[in-house]
DNA sequence: AAATCTCTCAACCGCCGCTGT
DNA sequence: GACAGCGGCGGTTGAGAGATT
């Protein structure tokens, strides 16, 4: 890097560590002068330094709108979210902010939040699951007809399956939902995620989505649970999964009930009405390896003679967070590194609220 | 207590885009 | 249009603090 112990370099400038007595003297000037003019401020200023030193010290540490300490709960699920939109604009990022600076979020990110990240097996660049072809091949392959158990983890899961098709999306939010006791639960996290990827503005919906673990969920497999079509009865929905033929590795999803899935209307969330059904193909591969993963590793699962296959989605659910939502994404990507001492207890709480919040600052912005 | 290792973050570097001439 | 200067951005570094051996 170019910091200089000696703090002394050609010219004649000053490198390394500020000293308090240069701080006030920048603060002074600045006080008197305004930030700018950069070039001439250290002469004036009576600074043995560069320009652009005194501009990051003023920009990084000086300024007074600067916050001080460690990243709050909320800050960290923003720089989380706006990083899988925006990347590695931490300017951008930081205007989302108040109080914090690019320099600042950058550093944070790369010591705490990238770790984290890769350690739960999501690719910090893309925010997918650190998983190639050949793996979900190979989960495919094996768990759906063996019952083995793919080391997935949920939130990864249902990153991947946002990023792969929305209507797989609907049916994993359908699925997970319906641990819920409440006939209405939504997802609201996924579908503002949606609904943002399309460019609709929603209102916060209110539900609750913290409730309490679920019942055991049947998932009536046809055929002794073969894949080429597999209903999936949920609290008077359901949602087929076809597939066109035994040797293809395309499946259909048909989401044909109400009233698990949601849709915007007018800003206001309401229940998709029963006729607007929708179908999209989806490679084999993509739909095994999540449903599999959700049902393999984390959910338990036990055939029985009926050809009636229960999976316990409470423990998928709890092992994962103490929320039940399918949001959990969010949550548990925030749930270490939280004020240094509770690791992995932390909760969201507030996860659909940032969410609507940073997707109408970012149109606000006009970053979106 | 000392040595070593690990982590954090302030600060620098090089590059790029914008603006003025 | 070409060039130079400047500000801003993202990547990188390494001193210092804290943790571990």
């Amino acid at each position: 890097m170019g910091k200089s112990p000696s703090g002394e370099k050609n010219n004649g400038l000053k490198k390394g560590p500020w000293t308090p007595e240069e701080d006030e003297k920048l603060m002074d000037y600045i006080q008197k002068h305004g930030p700018g003019k950069w070039r001439i401020l250290p002469k004036n200023a009576g600074l043995r330094r560069c320009g652009k030193s005194c501009r990051l010290r003023w920009t990084n540490y000086l300024r007074p709108d600067i916050k001080r300490g460690r990243f709050s709960f909320e800050e960290e699920e923003a720089i989380i979210q706006l990083h899988s939109v925006l990347g590695n604009k931490w300017s951008t990022i930081a205007a989302s902010l108040p109080g914090r600076t690019d320099n600042e979020i950058k550093n944070y990110w790369n010591t705490h939040i990238k770790k984290r990240l890769l350690k739960m097996g999501i690719d910090p660049v893309t925010h997918t699951p650190c998983l190639d072809l050949l793996q979900l091949s190979s989960i495919l392959s094996s768990s759906l007809y063996n019952n083995s158990s793919p080391q997935l983890n949920y939130p990864g899961l249902l990153q991947m399956a946002s990023w792969l098709n929305p209507n797989l999306l609907n049916l994993l939010t359908t699925l997970l939902s319906s641990q819920s006791r409440n006939p209405d639960f939504i997802n609201t996290n996924q579908l503002l995620q949606q609904n943002q990827l399309a460019g609709i503005s929603t209102s916060p919906p209110e539900q609750n989505q913290h409730q309490c673990p679920g019942p055991i969920m049947q998932l009536n497999s046809v055929q002794s649970f073969q894949p080429n079509q597999l209903q999936v009865p949920i609290q008077g929905s359901q949602a087929k999964l076809n597939q066109v033929s035994p040797s293809d590795t395309h499946f259909s999803y048909q989401q044909s009930t109400q009233p698990n899935l949601w849709q915007c209307n007018g800003g206001q969330l309401e229940p998709q009405p029963a006729d607007q059904s929708a179908t999209e193909n989806f490679s084999l591969p993509k739909f095994n390896s999540m449903i599999n993963s959700l049902l393999g590793n984390q959910v338990s699962q036990s055939p029985n003679s009926d050809g009636v296959t229960n999976f316990n989605l409470s423990t998928l659910l709890s092992s994962t967070t103490s929320s039940s939502s399918p949001s959990a994404l969010n949550s548990s990507l925030t749930t270490t590194l939280v004020n240094g001492a509770a690791e992995d207890e932390r909760d969201t709480y507030c996860s659909n609220m940032l969410m609507y919040n940073i997707s109408n600052s970012l149109h606000d912005n006009g970053l979106l």
